[in-house]
DNA sequence: TTCTGTGAATGCGTTCACAGCT
DNA sequence: AGCTGTGAACGCATTCACAGAA
């Protein structure tokens, strides 16, 4: 760090920025990714804890319930501020409170789900949204015969009325939850209307402009992953003898394959 | 690298693998996680381009089908082996059978569903399980009114013979479909009848051996992740002379926090 | 010329290990 | 004495950029 920076920041090391950026911030913004996506899990625990009346709690016993490491855990939780306290642990309830606020949580999101079919349904079904934070304004599907079913205590609405809901109800997460032939149409429809966040289970990889964040949740995906593993786990079953005699016949193409360009 | 080393090794550089591990292998084992996260997309694209009868494909066509940049896909791509033709690019046939057979979906593997609600149902009914590879092989649920349902082919067995279905059925992958609460104790099942794969939709930390992988699915941590950035394009929006405001009022503790250690 | 395969450079995330506060 | 907060080291993942095959 440079001796300038060292003279104008309150305490050396504190603050990470490069000296070119003279925009005031309210502390750090730049959580990392892999912190962001682990803040749920410490607050779920952080909830547990705090119905159970425990007041405060260590990193270590923290990390286990939220199952990390407990360097991790610090690292992690030292980006939102100095929250502990030194030879005690952590405040359980002021926790709560700081993950809720950096993750979003002290204001409501209104969603919208389209798809009522059985995962949609399920979805709007699902009661315990994290423990609120989260609001099922709408439940759409393109289907007429659906149309009108009450779900969890919606009607549920023409896809037709997707920008008007939107609009009216002030949507800020569009979820997805159609075939996949429609999740491109539908997600441009949510993009067009404004909506920025989409949660897509539709097994596509859906285009959309940089300012719009794009999660997926994909079944298939999980499952081959499992089952890459799964392979794994069973190869090394095999005593050592086998191995040459499966490497043998393992590049073999399959039946009907075409004159293979096996370039090695 | 020591003198050692580089008078044993073949050629510089080529093997990654510790000289002390002197086991042959079916070429390198050690695909990297985050490889292996994405070959279901690429198969996925490839299956598509499969079916339009299209034979070949350059890196950088397949990568943006994919959602990735192409470097990324050629280098992931030859961790499976150098299966592409430079000047021309991959044979699609080819190549769908190798990602396929390196994430193990050659052979079926069949899968356990635990939990006939909503979500249960969903998956059961979720027909394209990643174009075969999978089977349902049973749905199993505690509540006696829905055992003997039938859902999607399959009658709802109890909860009881979870373990003789594993056997039975020879399961590989478990599906964990439950209220949070049950979720441990079916998982604690599954890994006692020697199921070493699960796939968990539970809102909770499952603790397993080492040698049980547990993938999660979870919907409202993606929501919450959503949210943080949702808020973040919001605070944005607001002027910089807004931000020194905020700041002020940001480490406010909500009404009715405790007196808290705030340590600044 | 075109496009793959891959070393090298870079960036990000995790873990270690300990200074420093309570 | 106990526990947080964090530099420093490490390892993994991504990206760059180009040698070399077709």
């Amino acid at each position: 760090m440079s001796a300038l920076a060292e003279s104008v920041l309150p305490t050396a090391d504190q603050e990470r920025t490069p000296v070119t950026s003279r925009t005031p911030r309210p502390r750090d913004r730049g959580i990392p990714e892999a912190t962001v996506a682990r803040l749920p899990v410490y607050l779920r625990a952080l909830q547990s804890l705090s119905e159970r009346g425990i007041p405060t709690i260590s990193s270590e016993a923290l990390a286990t319930t939220a199952g990390v490491n407990s360097a991790k855990l610090r690292k992690d939780l030292s980006h939102l501020g100095s929250y502990g306290t030194r030879g005690v642990g952590y405040d359980v309830e002021y926790l709560v409170y700081q993950v809720s606020r950096e993750l979003g949580l002290t204001q409501d999101w209104s969603v919208a789900i389209v798809g009522a079919g059985n995962l949609g349904r399920a979805l709007a079904n699902y009661g315990g949204f994290g423990s609120r934070g989260f609001r099922i304004a709408a439940l759409l599907d393109a289907d007429p015969n659906v149309v009108g079913d009450k779900v969890a205590g919606l009607s549920v609405r023409h896809i037709d009325t997707l920008e008007n809901v939107v609009e009216a109800e002030d949507i800020s997460i569009g979820v997805i939850a159609t075939p996949a032939a429609a999740a491109q149409r539908v997600c441009d429809r949510f993009v067009e209307a404004g909506v920025t966040s989409v949660l897509n289970f539709a097994p596509v990889v859906l285009n959309v402009p940089d300012d719009v964040d794009v999660r997926k949740v994909d079944l298939s995906i999980e499952l081959q992953i499992l089952a890459f593993h799964e392979q794994r786990k069973a190869d090394g079953d095999v005593g050592p003898e086998w191995i040459e005699a499966l490497e043998a016949s393992a590049d073999d193409p399959p039946r009907g394959m075409p004159p293979t360009p096996r370039n090695i």
